[in-house]
Parts: C-alpha cells; sequence; structure tokens
DNA sequence: CTTCAGATCCCCT
DNA sequence: GGGGATCTGAAGA
C-alpha cells in the first residue's frame, strides 16, 4: 500500500466539510500511522478559536494557509490542529492506532504524545514527510455530530465529529 | 514584572 | 463525575 500525501486543495475547502473528510483518513508521521476518528472545528469567526482575536505569537501557524500544522501547548499537553482557511483549523482529537503506535491515542494530548508530535513541529507542512495525512480508501459508515468538549466559549456549536461506534473516540 | 486563563489528563470518591 | 496539577503565553500595571 503506497500512501500518498492528500494535496492542498484537499485542506483550501469549508473548514466542517475538511473536518468530516479527515475521518477516517490516516495521520502518518514518520513510520507512526493512526486512523483520525474524532475532530472538531475552529472557525474565524468562532470565539473559542485562538486566531479569533487576531494574530498573536502562539497562533501565527494558523494564518499560514491551507495544509499547515498548528501545534499549541495548554496544561503541559500538546495539541495538533490541521490548518484550513486562514484564521481556521481542525483539531484532531482522537485517532486508532494502525501502526507503531504504543500508549493511548484518545484525546488531544494522549493522540500528539503517542504520535511524537512537539510544539517544534509547529508550522510546518502537511503536503509530505515527516507527516502529513493520506487516503487509503477507508469508507466511514456513519458520522456523529456533537458539541465540541472542553472548550470554554460557544461550547454549544455542533463542531465536533466523530466516527460512529469506534471505542477510539475520547468522549461519548 | 505580575497575574491569570486555558481546545487536558489523572486520580480519587 | 469532579477537582486539582502544572506550564506557556497573553494581558494588564
Amino acid at each position: 500500500m503506497t500512501l500518498k500525501p492528500l494535496p492542498k486543495s484537499f485542506y483550501d475547502r469549508d473548514t466542517i466539510e475538511v473536518a468530516k473528510d479527515l475521518l477516517g483518513k490516516l495521520l502518518v508521521h514518520g513510520d507512526k500511522i493512526v486512523r483520525i476518528v474524532e475532530t472538531e472545528a475552529y472557525l474565524k469567526n468562532d470565539p473559542a478559536c485562538h486566531a479569533y482575536k487576531g494574530m498573536t505569537k502562539r497562533n501565527v501557524s494558523m494564518f499560514k494557509g491551507p495544509a499547515t500544522l498548528y501545534v499549541y501547548t495548554i496544561h503541559r499537553q500538546n495539541c495538533m490542529n490541521v490548518v484550513t482557511r486562514i484564521g481556521e483549523a481542525v483539531l484532531i482529537r482522537a485517532g486508532e492506532p494502525i501502526r507503531n503506535v504504543k500508549g493511548r491515542t484518545s484525546g488531544p494530548g494522549l493522540l500528539s504524545k503517542a504520535l511524537g508530535v512537539t510544539r517544534e513541529m509547529d508550522g510546518i507542512s502537511l503536503l509530505g514527510p515527516p507527516i502529513f495525512i493520506a487516503d487509503d480508501g477507508y469508507e466511514v459508515n456513519e458520522i456523529v455530530v456533537t458539541k465540541r468538549v472542553g472548550v470554554a466559549k460557544a461550547k454549544d456549536r455542533p463542531l465536533r465529529f466523530y466516527i460512529k461506534g469506534n471505542k477510539f473516540v475520547s468522549r461519548k
């Protein structure tokens, strides 16, 4: 099986569409692979989005355009995001271990740790090695839409997506 | 320089 | 199910 990175055009679409389409895709970092099973969308006009109040030192990666990796640290945990359009991104919340992944992956911090993603990787491209997202033809049966987890603002927006029945989803 | 809030996780009850 | 740990960066004085 040859894994080919998704093209930039995949990310240059409506953030919610990208968030849903990312479900079932393979996230590849070096020799480690997980299947994305849970995501959250963060929009430009969304108070919970880091880019909501403009560009800061921390979130500059969210303004670098489609297919950029945005990694931020919170509570001693790293969380990884996929930037779509300027100021918008998709948080990868959980993954299913496919190859060379040890430990738990059900949660943003745990997933980043299991994949070896650090904040030094903030701002790099997702269009090729060492990190990229690929499609192996896996088809998602059913997508569940719910409110986001953990955010303090705009918590009622239905912007969280996960694969129904997948046991690696971080929370019901 | 000081204060404080946060897209989390772990452990105890 | 709930509270505390613990650190980085943003905001205010």
